[in-house]
DNA sequence: TGCCTGTATGGTAACGATACCATATATTTA
DNA sequence: TAAATATATGGTATCGTTACCATACAGGCA
């Protein structure tokens, strides 16, 4: 309510000039206790706060960053990636400025123009689910990284998932219990127009044979299937797979929706998990995962990590002149309980 | 890369005092086409961005609005407040500074204090979950408002989610569908120390007992379970539901994740949904929702519209001096498959 | 002709904080 | 004791922008 109190009230109230209000603030030396004591005495009086604006016109950083994104909407979870920043931000003293660009070009234009009349000292361009962009602006006029998604060319730092490392974690799991013989629901990118694969797609898979090589288990295609994503397409995948004639002991889904419906075909055949079927899901969606019955092993998509990493590197990039990396984060595994070691007999 | 280019710049660049450049910038009267035309010239050959630091110092509105949250995890929709708000400040040219208290009262006042020391016009707090909080700072010091949470003392305008609404739109929706006894999964807070009982709870079951009224049906306490949201205790009331002489029609669940365990309990029974019983959920979890199958009539919880809501009375409320106001948001209903008349036969 | 009024233009103080410079006193060191 | 150095303090220009003031010239009117 008050108006702002300024550093010349303080002085005047402390009965100093100003400079020494200023080295009392930013504690340089050169300064009388007692002086020292009755301006921090009046800064409490007067309920004082300091201007970052002022700060900042005279030279200092700004202490903003800011943080866009496509859209924030798409999974529920993938806001870990704002928490992450966040964090990361807060512990360099920085403020996150967020704007949400939905996918419209001219708006993540004035987004970006929005930031840098602030003067922010970097930008977080962060997706929703992992995939190639095209950056909206012309990169040069502050230093960005890329959140789970990155540039064709590579020409920005970006971090994203380590999808093989998902795949690979997901498939060892089912492996290190004893199976197989293991099914993959992988996901099926229905949408046109992607400039390539999504990296989930071909990562996992590529995951996914590399773990069954290790193990020296060959490839059968036939378990292998892609789903639309629907129900129905789980749904017709899981019970397909389980009418092979030699079916899989243990399915890997490409994400936890799939292991949703997985669930429910696999209760119908009355087959039992984890004891006569092991599942597995991907991306860790709490309330499905611990909701299920028994509860989902799955994976986990580094999103906090990934905000982390983006602005922690943004802010060591400052100093140091790194050159542009990529950098794969790795997806841990989420333990409960629907993977069992067939060589445990139930209790 | 290249500093930073004031207006001094353009004043020289275009031959023409800096009044002159401010005065077309802000495109005020008495200048020259032909000056103007110069001056904007300047403006693109140079790239030029005012400073909203200086024009903040000089006096003008910071045009930040700070977004304060305990915890943005606990359920991942209610993150659509940040986006609801994010769109209603972009609308008024606004900018979102968001900061994560985490559950933590020194964290939340610190945060606050960078707010106020970046003169943000005024505060969102949100809270993940709709519940009473206590606020974390000194309230005069900027016009606040929470979202999804409100003070015992009403001394803040709040938003939140009309419970009693969302209750008996349920009820309703399965009266209108025919069905007359009506089973109602309640939740139950585990929580201790809480200063007053859910929100949620109570308003859901008004709004419950008030539609069967309405529809003239006695009200019946054995239809109403509490559940610890536990997936063994969501089990148990939905297997116990089912086994009264005379079971429901009908169940009204909690919420999404009731919801999915109650599909399982029902299968198990050989009970189709909708034909057998008709399920309702709460919350539109949209992964759990619509992955269930058949997929899941719900009630949505309006995060988006509380986000925006809380900006949108920030910035009415700077004109015309408004009494705090409490405001409830209704909840709509989002029919998917599991509601079904029964006076249509299945087809 | 002389005096308003409307149009056009630029110089400069101010916003709040800080760095530089100048000055003053205290404490060493040669 | 003199010179050098460390400590203490405040005045003021500065950051980029805009508001206020001063000035200048045009045309309109008595």
């Amino acid at each position: 309510m008050n108006a702002k109190v300024t550093i010349k009230e303080i002085a005047k109230h402390a009965q100093v000039g100003t400079t020494t209000v200023s080295r009392v603030l930013n504690s340089h030396p050169y300064v009388s206790a007692e002086k020292r004591r009755r301006v921090m005495e009046a800064v409490k009086a007067l309920d004082y706060h300091p201007s970052q604006t002022a700060r900042h016109l005279r030279g200092s950083p700004s202490g903003l960053l800011g943080f866009l994104t496509d859209d924030v909407a798409t999974t529920p979870y993938a806001v870990d990636i704002i928490r992450g920043a966040q964090q990361a931000a807060w512990e360099h003293s920085m403020v996150l400025l967020v704007a949400d660009s939905g996918r419209n070009r001219q708006s993540a234009e004035a987004a970006v123009d929005v930031f840098l009349e602030r003067e922010v000292e970097g930008i977080v361009y962060a997706a929703m689910y992992h995939r190639p962009v095209e950056l909206p602006y012309d990169l040069e006029r502050a230093p960005t990284v890329l959140a789970n998604c990155f540039l064709e060319d590579r020409r920005s730092p970006s971090v994203v998932p380590d999808e093989f490392d998902g795949g690979y974690t997901a498939t060892e799991t089912l492996l290190k219990a004893g199976h197989r013989r293991i099914g993959f629901i992988n996901l099926w990118e229905e949408r046109v127009g992607i400039p390539s694969p999504m990296p989930a797609i071909n990562g996992r898979l590529r995951g996914y044979r590399q773990a069954l090589q290790d193990y020296d288990i060959p490839f059968d295609a036939a378990l292998v299937r892609f789903t639309n994503q629907s129900p129905a397409d789980n749904y017709h995948h899981t019970r397909s797979l389980m009418s092979l004639s030699e079916p899989p002991t243990a399915i890997f889904c490409g994400n936890d929706k799939v292991a949703m419906t997985c669930y429910s075909a696999l209760a119908e055949l009355n087959l039992h998990i984890p004891q006569d079927v092991a599942v597995i899901g991907f991306d860790n969606i709490v309330d499905i995962a611990e909701g299920l019955l028994p509860a989902l092993t799955t994976i986990q998509l580094p999103h906090y990590e990934m905000g982390k990493w983006a602005v922690q590197y943004l802010m060591d990039s400052q100093n140091s002149d790194l050159k542009p990396l990529q950098r794969r984060l790795p997806c841990p595994l989420v333990p409960r309980d629907s993977v069992q070691s067939i060589f445990t007999p139930p209790q």
